[in-house]
DNA sequence: ATTACTAACTTACGAGTAG
DNA sequence: TCTACTCGTAAGTTAGTAA
């Protein structure tokens, strides 16, 4: 029963869906309103005839639960791996890291993009670090460590990713250090806060494509 | 969190599962005896950690939970259409019609094989009527009516299709006349039932993939 | 260490009904 | 018509515990 509300609002009372779902009115109307609360979906509410529309997070969602189910069914190889996560605001040390030459020049090298000075720091769900693993136990572009004067620098690993389906970006981790599962930290050769239009605590999309070993 | 129980069991207690799903040993106990009493999983329990393994059946659930996904995000153009039915016993009429020279000249032409004279009849789940009239919205094959002596035979539709993902076949489906929903007969080159080691009450899964317009 | 019973608690459902 | 409240009952969860 595939309503087609994904970019068009439909009309749909809760008598209408109960009949479709087969629970009952009342059901139907506490699950709508739920969906709402929780910004799944978008009501329009009138006594003759409500309108119905599912939101972005919605779609998000759903695409979650489709991910896993297919990672469960066909295993993880050939898979994209997403996430819906946070935006929120680190420390700025990605600009001083991005910036400094030795890493520069190997992304523009190996990602075949001049990095903005910066990074997008992203929060993800808890119940989403496990798939995070996998990820990070995929293939990856390695960034050599270098020495720049008196410091060290590690090496770093990159994971190429789009960010809601359009832009291009990648998730950089640090080589060693127990890093914290629960941030991302997504370099662009955008500002994405602008590009995108992003403020802290907005919702947002990263996709991990398969990473085919010819790109390396 | 794949354990990849698809085709080995592997070690799970319910105090393990418990801790991964987030919820108590008891639940999940209850669980995995439930999932085993509608036979999607098989366990070997014993003191000193218990084995869990996910049937054919379970798999083939999951499947269909995917595909139910999969159309509501992409739509229903280029998917796979799935069914998991049960074998039953016809009224061996199949046999009759697909014998008339009318229509096995026509499935050979048109379908590529010499039918078994005879079909297996399959009936599906009420909750896949929905799913069954969106596969009959789609293009056919269609096996002209004709006459033979006295009486007139009406035209059908073919729907060709995998059993078990692997053995040719095709839904077949009178043109005219109101059909039952519930039973999908299916023709074939081979004796399904000894092919497949079928007999009445199995569970078969067949698969419709997209038609390509240039295979009509 | 297992699994799973029972009993209490908590959540979800839906008939009735109001706005 | 519509949405959504109350509230009694059904279903699911879990702590305690047995085997």
């Amino acid at each position: 029963m595939n309503l087609g509300a994904t970019k068009t609002a439909i009309p749909l009372s809760t008598t209408e869906l109960s009949e479709k779902i087969g629970g009952s009115q009342q059901s139907a109307s506490r699950h709508l309103r739920l969906l709402e609360a929780e910004g799944l979906i978008q009501r329009n509410i009138s006594n003759d005839g409500s309108k119905v529309m599912i939101t972005n997070r919605g779609v998000d969602e759903l695409d979650l639960v489709l991910q896993d189910l297919k990672w469960y069914l066909e295993g993880d190889e050939a898979q994209t791996i997403e996430f819906v996560g946070e935006v929120v605001s680190g420390l700025f040390e990605g600009a001083y890291y991005i910036s400094k030459e030795g890493y520069f020049n190997q992304i523009v090298e190996k990602l075949g993009f001049e990095p903005f000075p910066g990074t997008l720091n992203v929060r993800i769900r808890e119940e989403d670090y496990e798939k995070r693993k996998r990820l990070e136990r995929r293939d990856y572009i390695r960034l050599e460590g270098f020495k720049d004067g008196e410091r060290a620098f590690g090496a770093a690993h990159c994971y190429p990713c789009l960010l809601e389906d359009e832009v291009e970006g990648a998730l950089i981790v640090a080589e060693r250090s127990i890093h914290d599962y629960g941030i991302m930290e997504i370099i662009s050769p955008y500002y994405l806060r602008r590009k995108m239009g992003l403020t802290d605590g907005d919702k947002i999309k990263i996709s991990f494509l398969p990473l085919r070993l010819s790109d390396a």
